[in-house]
Order: structure tokens, then C-alpha cells, then sequence
DNA sequence: ATGATAAGACACCAATAGGTGTCCCATATG
DNA sequence: CATATGGGACACCTATTGGTGTCTTATCAT
């Protein structure tokens, strides 16, 4: 069983500031312990914990036991569904000069 | 005052499936009214409408009325904030192939 | 003028989210 | 061995979310 079954929504798990913050926290060192983790916020472990489950059923950090510590570590590659989703609005909020610059590339494009 | 105060987070405002099937409704046609819209969902007006409103404070739909209709309009412009957002994570889910690539992109765009 | 319809404004409800505190166990440490 | 520490597992609480239904007003059509 090598599946992954994200539980939860990329999109859903992102949306909270601290689980934001948390992913920051774990891209900048390649491995936390939850209590150093904790340090950074100003609530309890409890709910610190809290977020990273949610972060992982999103697959977006994976963790390990270390002795009696439970590392975390960033998984980034959930966010490319975002970005794809993303992809698809560009044409609506780039500029019409932009845009104009954009359709004409994708003429030159057609032209193989 | 012209100025835009997204009372609501965009984040949070994606984060619902609803909400991101208004914004792909939207964005196929370029105004559409509220009743037309709830057409497209199994759930009465007033739910679709609380969407929008939560869309409308995140500033990803403008709406005007229009005799006795309401109709919404796509604003794609916000999402920019969360493809920023995104930016900072793509050198983590790369490939290391690609990854050198973009690097050495980067040098050659230093070279100016 | 009389209906029918678009939608705002509530009040209401159940489920979920985001936090807390407590208890317990496993693992380090003096 | 004794004790401090990291963290899992609950139970618990409150605010928010995502939906409902109803009432009312404005507008459009006959």
C-alpha cells in the first residue's frame, strides 16, 4: 500500500494562517520536533498538534518518531494541485496588455 | 475611497468546494444573475447567496443589480496573493532535474 | 391591477473548527 | 531508581460554518 489518500482537502488546509505558518516553519529547517514547533505560536501543544494532523491528512508534511519526539517534515507537492487550479484564472487577472502578449504567444505557439 | 478592504481572507475563501465552483461558473460567463446561478447547485438561493457574499469580501466577485436581478462578476485578481504564496514552495516539490534547470535559469537571468 | 419572480433580511439549526485542560505512557537524564 | 520531558488521547467548550425556511419588497409580465 504505497497510496496516498489525502483525507483532507489541499485547499481546506491551507486555509488556515497558523497551518500556513506552520508550513513556512518546516520549509525553512528540513525536520521539527512538535514541542520546538510549539515554541513558534502562542497556544498549546494540543492544538499545535492539532493543525499538523490536519496538514498531514492533507499530505502536505509527514512525520517520524525519534525517540520520544515526533519529527515533522514539509511535503510540498499537494500544492501543485493548487497551482494548477490557479493556472486556469491567470488569463482573468493579468493585465490586457498581459494578456494581449499572452494570446499572441500562444498563436506563435500553434504555428509548429 | 476607492480602496479595497478584503474584510475576508482569500484562502479562506477557496477553501470551500461551493465557492470554487462559483468562481469556475464565473469565469465562463462573464455576469450572471443569482437565480441563474443557483441553477447550477443543489442547495437553495440563500446558501448560493452566502457564498457570494463571502466571495464579494474576499473581493473575487463584484455584483450589481440590474432591474430586479442581481448579477455577479468574476474578479480574478486576488488569487494572485495565494500564487505568490505558492511561489515560495515550488523549489520543494520540483524534481532535482528541474530544479537545477531553474537554477541555472537563475543565473542566467543574474546576468544582466 | 394582479400575479409571478428575483432576491434581501432574518431567525434558526446541526456539525465542525479551533482552542483549552488533564491524564497517561514512553523515553531521557541526574 | 527517580524525575523531568515529549507527546498521544481524551473530554470539553465556544464560535463559526453551511445549510434550511419564512417573510417582505421590488420589479416584471399579463
Amino acid at each position: 500500500m504505497n497510496e496516498k489518500s489525502p483525507i483532507r482537502d489541499v485547499y481546506d488546509a491551507i486555509a488556515d494562517p497558523t497551518r500556513r505558518k506552520l508550513l513556512h516553519l518546516l520549509a525553512e529547517a528540513d525536520e521539527l520536533p512538535l514541542y520546538e514547533i510549539t515554541l513558534h505560536f502562542e497556544m498549546g501543544r494540543t492544538a499545535v498538534s492539532k493543525h499538523l494532523t490536519i496538514l498531514k491528512e492533507a499530505g502536505l508534511v509527514t512525520d517520524r518518531k525519534v525517540g520520544r519526539e515526533t519529527r515533522f517534515r514539509l511535503q510540498a507537492a499537494p500544492l501543485q494541485e493548487i497551482q494548477d487550479w490557479l493556472a486556469f484564472y491567470r488569463k482573468f487577472w493579468i493585465s490586457n496588455v498581459a494578456r494581449l502578449q499572452e494570446l499572441l504567444q500562444a498563436e506563435l505557439d500553434d504555428m509548429d
